[in-house]
DNA sequence: AATGAATGAGGCTTCATTCAT
DNA sequence: AATGAATGAAGCCTCATTCAT
């Protein structure tokens, strides 16, 4: 229905490849549980029996749909901050952007690992957390490496880099979610922000200005 | 069977309130579409006609849990930040530490709004927008405030402030679930974190040294 | 649809019955596979909703099926076996008859219990299988004590015992569809012709007058 | 995937023979129902649309297992009864000595003919009684035979015959199966028990010595 | 002679919801 | 104020069967 006149007797691969579409679509749109598989099969040209032929179950449905685009995401962050031999500030700025751009570009893929994963319970929460975590692990990196170059680098322990890292992918996200519903927002522009936001305020961490009551 | 001896001809304010209790443990759980009402019933110590009586319907119900979840932290925030005629940044310490404090001890209730509200479509996701932008111009209020006082306050633009609450806001999520899952870090250590991680990048920010690529 | 005027409203232990009798024609007709819950629910005369709110499954509903008629085949012929302090060919005389006329009275019982039961594999072909060994038992017991009156008893092992009474239920049982089939058996003459069949057949074996070949 | 290698362009006759071993293993295992024809075409090696081109349908499929089976075990059968000029007694032990040992050999065999068949209603169970009247008229044959041998043939009726065939072949079931279940009995031990219990019983009859009540 | 690709039909099960008391 | 009895609608999944090569 999708496509006008139905392709016919593709091989295997592209069918996956149409039916995870789909199924990110889906999922994205309506949540794990609302999403069903008689509309996926059909957003996807195919007959139910067929998506079941090759996915097995909507449960490994949505295990592939997580693994393919956690598999997406971090590719294209993991090369945005890779390429470079730059500074930490640098490499952040290029991991974040690349990140931005991706929300916004597959917005469902971005809302699937994001809201629906997490809120699925396991084996699924897991699984995006897993992806999550390297996220974090990359960012807890380029803290840590900063830190060390600082002039007082003692003055910053391991749950610090641990806690302002989760900071920041959380910020990471809530300001990925806001541009993406805000008008006018480009990746690049939410990537600034959090570089003023944040990575001047991890400099007079370094320099040991800590904000404190009273 | 949650109470042993069920009690019989509870006013009605009573009832409502124990489905209320048990829907939120249960959606926290299960998420909207995984609850089931039978559960919620029996739960809440009643039959299922009676959380109809009363309630109407799942949706209804659901948006009810919201709703008092929500009202329920917007006030404990809201007391924190308004209660003092302080400093703006000791208000949004006061206030940090309110909503973590909240998180800690209603994991149900942050769940729900935090997980399965802004998950399931419309109109949960709307319901729960609105009691985030509460907070988010609570936190750019504060923002503003600061801003003003600053000796070159015209560097910070209207949406420099709303971005910057939105990374504010998602980075307290942030922490406040991995405050909720990571063992001894208290709701004070997790407002100092982002004391630490956000305001004084703020300050920065007022002082117009801004972080740029090159 | 069964009863033309569907009654409305009626208390459990009712309804229960009305779906193990739908069930056990179904059954009985069609076998545990082909059989299909909707068409037990019809017969039943009532929605498939109910039947999973009562019996959870078609598993569960097979099983309470085979224990209620395994229940009632073994109350009519203990009964007729116990009821009498007379020699033992008397008690297997009034056993036979009344399992004769359960079989003729109650052909879809029947039917469920040696066709469909015993061919369905675990849990439910366990299930036939013990109530089939307790009328084993029962015959064996029998014969044991007709063979320890018999002038030369040591002749008669244990295991001749045992497989004595597999040859006599199992002749029983193909006694019974075969009158069930062929107008005008009646109970008494399939009795009849088994005690001829085994009965002195076992006399002889008690005089030690065994068959050998050459 | 069954013989490693996947032998290709075999002639027609060895592919359906392939197949039909698979079917007699899968049906005896599952029952008509639960077998499923992936299941069949893999065992037998081949893909489905080959087991479809051969055999046509599963309903063809299982009928003609059902007489292939059936054949065979009549041809043993027979052979064994009609093989000798010997005395009804001694044709009868040949018989049935030949019927055990095929059972015993061929479990898959004689479950698909004994249990599967006769329980999965028309068409099938009619195959399946054909056969089994065939058999039971080569045993009413024995008796009538023996029958008219003895001094006071005028006591047994053709009905009497009949039933009692009915019951020797019950018996004979019965038995093969128990042999089957119980490890160390051998099928001449099976066929011995069989001719104490049953032929000379029928002496008795014969003799006009009946059991009759009181 | 043989198969990879594909589907119509139907079965089991669950759930939100209502009726009658 | 409260509930036992009951169902319409829908979802996941499987299977026998066929098409095109």
């Amino acid at each position: 229905m999708a496509d006008g006149a139905r392709a016919r007797r593709l091989p295997r691969a592209v069918r996956e490849r149409q039916m995870l579409d789909a199924a990110v679509r889906s999922f994205a749109r309506h949540g794990y549980q609302a999403a069903s598989m008689d509309e996926i099969a059909e957003l996807a040209g195919v007959s139910k029996p067929l998506v079941y032929l090759y996915l097995n179950s909507k449960e490994e449905l949505f295990t592939a749909v997580i693994r393919r685009e956690a598999q997406a995401l971090l590719a294209v962050v993991a090369e945005a901050v890779v390429d470079r031999g730059a500074p930490p500030d640098e490499r952040l700025w290029a991991g974040l952007s690349a990140f931005f751009a991706y929300a916004a570009e597959q917005p469902d893929s971005w809302a699937v690992l994001s809201r629906q994963a997490r809120t699925q319970g396991e084996p699924f929460a897991g699984e995006a957390a897993r992806m999550r975590e390297e996220i974090t692990a990359f960012v807890a990196g380029l803290i840590g490496e900063a830190a060390r170059e600082a002039r007082d680098a003692s003055a910053i322990t391991e749950r610090d880099v641990a806690a302002l890292a989760q900071a920041l992918v959380g910020s990471a996200e809530s300001l990925a979610s806001w541009a993406n519903e805000t008008a006018g927002v480009t990746a690049k522009e939410a990537a600034a922000t959090l570089m003023n936001f944040a990575w001047s305020g991890l400099g007079n961490l370094m320099k040991n200005e800590r904000w404190a009551p009273r």
